[in-house]
DNA sequence: CTTTAAACTTAGTCATGTATAAATAAAAGT
DNA sequence: ACTTTTATTTATACATGACTAAGTTTAAAG
């Protein structure tokens, strides 16, 4: 439902999620993504996809050549980030404001998106105190859809043993994995130390604050271990 | 987007708004709506909601005969509760939560009322502590869709002078109408005293807490006096 | 180059929810 | 009762977003 600058032309829900898949499924902001991939990504057959980037075309939101793959148009792009903002705040919100649990909040954000105001997105984020940061470690862009500066963060399964940092991300909305995750209590903000990185995965130490927990220490298969993100340093 | 039953199945936007307004267009729990009024209501030609009703219809939503007028069935009335829930525990939030203003909030909770989850109704109430009205002063369903004993509330038009109560409710959605009432600070909670009740409208002394504006009269024309509601009492 | 498999598009349907125009039923007036 | 008006319905059509089946392009393999 969101607005198209002075038109006033208004996106369905559909046109909007196939912005947003198109966004995430390029990573580098010159990609291109084929109609395949994000035909399924979104769940519906190629051929639909293929129809529905003639309108996104005519509409001017994204570049597409038959055969070639898709990719944003900067409105189109600006509408993905958009949206991106409004998930990213809900997910904040619903946990910090509504006391979500880390998983349930997904699917919830991933309906209200597309029909909050930018009044409402507005007062969530005031209400946040303007983060920066969802509770996932994901980037918020701001109201001028500008992302905060980014920080140093590497992949676990690229860091060393011996490696001492704060976990800073957690890229997943897998329910199982998150709540995994959030039982180990390795969430963003948990102080973390690599005992052994192998082919089975990355043996993890955590850092407690508090001393109950310390030195706990988990095996954190691999598949799990390139979605969770750190920046060095030492608890304060 | 209520589920329905255990069939599971899936009401649209639209489906549901045609239940609400039924429920809304019918006072008497055993009246009847004609299509012409309904379609006015919701804002489509009288043909497209004939073809609504059907639908409706066959899915045991409503109780129509062709020509006689659409009332709603038992889990017709659920759906309209239930949304109705949402909106009213919505402008709540709204406005306690996020600092809304008294006229912001309509046109959201509209919006979002179809798609907030049961989760989603169920923190806000937890939020707001079980509500039992509105900021409308709109008695708010409990989650088994039971209304709150009614209050004994009059209308400021059915009201003689000398008068003194509390208003209890305010019975519009208008802007302009909330705006005004907004700045005379005629909301509900408020304590006022009926000076005059005439053809013109109904004079009111506000009986302020704090002893600041004490006194301030206004003459509210009739067609608004009627939406206002009183129980009768003093401030304490 | 040519062949072939994979990716992609076109063509033709379908379900929803809307609209208009024309037909029909109900209500009201004399 | 008969006619007129109003309410309502039927018939038909359109836009959206999906699907399947069939044809086309591209790219990879020989």
């Amino acid at each position: 439902m969101i607005i198209l600058d002075e038109s006033k032309k208004i996106l369905s829900e559909s046109q909007e999620d196939y912005l947003k898949q198109i966004y995430l499924l390029i990573e580098d902001p010159q990609g291109i993504v084929g109609t395949q991939a994000l035909a399924e990504r979104i769940g519906v057959a190629p051929a639909s996809a293929t129809a529905m980037l003639h309108k996104l075309r005519a509409l001017g939101l994204v570049h597409y050549a038959e055969y070639r793959g898709v990719s944003l148009t900067e409105s189109g792009r600006k509408v993905a980030l958009e949206l991106l903002r409004h998930h990213r705040l809900l997910e904040s919100f619903l946990q910090t404001a509504l006391g979500y649990g880390w998983e349930e909040v997904h699917d919830e954000a991933e309906r209200l998106e597309h029909y909050i105001s930018e009044t409402f997105e507005t007062r969530m984020a005031l209400w946040l105190g303007e983060p920066e940061f969802d509770p996932h470690g994901d980037p918020i862009p701001n109201a001028d859809l500008v992302f905060p500066v980014v920080r140093t963060e590497t992949s676990l399964t690229k860091l060393g043993a011996g490696f001492e940092g704060q976990i800073v991300r957690v890229a997943t909305q897998d329910r199982d994995e998150l709540n995994l995750l959030s039982h180990l209590h390795l969430l963003p903000g948990r102080f973390v130390k690599i005992a052994e990185s192998g082919s089975n995965g990355v043996r993890l130490n955590v850092l407690n604050v508090d001393t109950s927990r310390q030195g706990n220490h988990f095996l954190i298969p691999l598949s799990l271990a390139a979605r969770i993100f750190l920046q060095e340093g030492q608890p304060s």
